[in-house]
DNA sequence: TTGATTTCTTATCCTACATCAAGGCGCTGA
DNA sequence: TCAGCGCCTTGATGTAGGATAAGAAATCAA
């Protein structure tokens, strides 16, 4: 359960020792999701995250029009959460599921606070992870703005090209921000060709 | 010039003394830009971020149909970057120029790491900025996939009242995502009612 | 002041994608 | 085994906002 923590850190901070995996271990709970297991319901506080050790959890909001738009996928060894009302103890801003049967190692608040004391190249990590994850936002927040469908669909693809096998493509469109309608005929069209 | 970013800290980190503002100081350094001067151009490797202290900058990319797509306006207090390319010495992921003559307060690659040694309220203060930002920016990909072009000009209206008279409109429709003349439209027919 | 840019408006037409509706196909479960 | 329910596809029609064009208004420069 833990090794796959292990061996991602191990990659990512090659200079860690193990206590220093084992202070983060004891900081993570183990726990099992099955297929649309909720582990965050939106406007609720749940106050929690995940590394996603096997399965697939995603991030969605759903709007007034009752539309799910989806913030993220988080596949084998991706972080997900929401921070920003994690850490200040506030509703959650969108819900957190998962698509597959997952297996997750789950943190609360304290989390991050308590990195700093492990080392500071956690906190560190964490912190290049967030600037990571704002620049991806910034390129999907143009992408959006400036590229088709089907191009942004092949922007996934290429993005993601595991995920599109696993995922039903509903879940694709409401990533990419169209219906499933047009994914479809998107598809049709890319395979005329 | 400096008691700008004197008193920015002292209101938002109460307990911060006269010796930490001081070295803050000596990390940046100050500048005047005029309207329209780049500070920071997409695709060079341009190694600085800037705090405003007086007027607006912007951060944008241009699309390959050469379309402006505006990322975030930077008023007096806010602070502008491009922290993922910086760090990373990678060429700039998008552009930084001044929307009015400014006055700004410049910051290298170095500036970041070095809050640690200032004090680790800093450090945490950053990542706290990061967060909002993120929160943000998703809050604005939502925005943009479920509501109208109208919806998205009044949540502007809400969140930025005072930028609304300081921008020239072309600049506001490029941040919605919509264009100039569309912008116009949608004014007309909240002036109708 | 006045000519030259730039910015904003308005009108017409167009297009990418949404919406609505219906049919097929594959799971799942009694 | 087969009923029933998601999921995907396809077609017909609708619509928000884009593209283009041209004039009005504001700003700038000399």
């Amino acid at each position: 359960m833990y090794e796959q923590l292990r061996a991602y850190f191990q990659t990512r901070l090659p200079g860690i020792t193990d206590t220093q995996v084992e202070a983060l271990q004891a900081q993570l709970q183990p726990r099992t999701l099955r297929r649309h297991e909720v582990l965050i319901r939106q406007g609720e506080a749940g106050r929690r995250g995940a590394f996603v050790v096997q399965g697939c959890l995603r991030s969605y909001v759903v709007d007034k029009k009752t539309k799910e738009h989806i913030l993220q996928f988080a596949p084998e060894s991706w972080w997900i959460s929401d921070q920003y009302s994690m850490l200040r103890g506030l509703p959650a801003m969108f819900s957190i599921d998962a698509l597959e049967d997952s297996e997750v190692l789950l943190f609360g608040p304290d989390f991050l606070p308590l990195l700093q004391t492990i080392g500071p190249e956690f906190q560190a990590f964490f912190h290049t992870l967030l600037q990571n994850s704002m620049a991806s936002m910034q390129r999907r927040l143009i992408s959006i703005l400036s590229a088709t469908a089907e191009e942004r669909y092949l922007e996934f693809l290429q993005m993601y090209p595991t995920l599109v096998q696993r995922l039903p493509q509903r879940m694709i469109a409401a990533y990419l921000g169209i219906t499933p309608e047009s994914l479809s005929r998107v598809r049709k069209e890319l395979a005329r060709s």
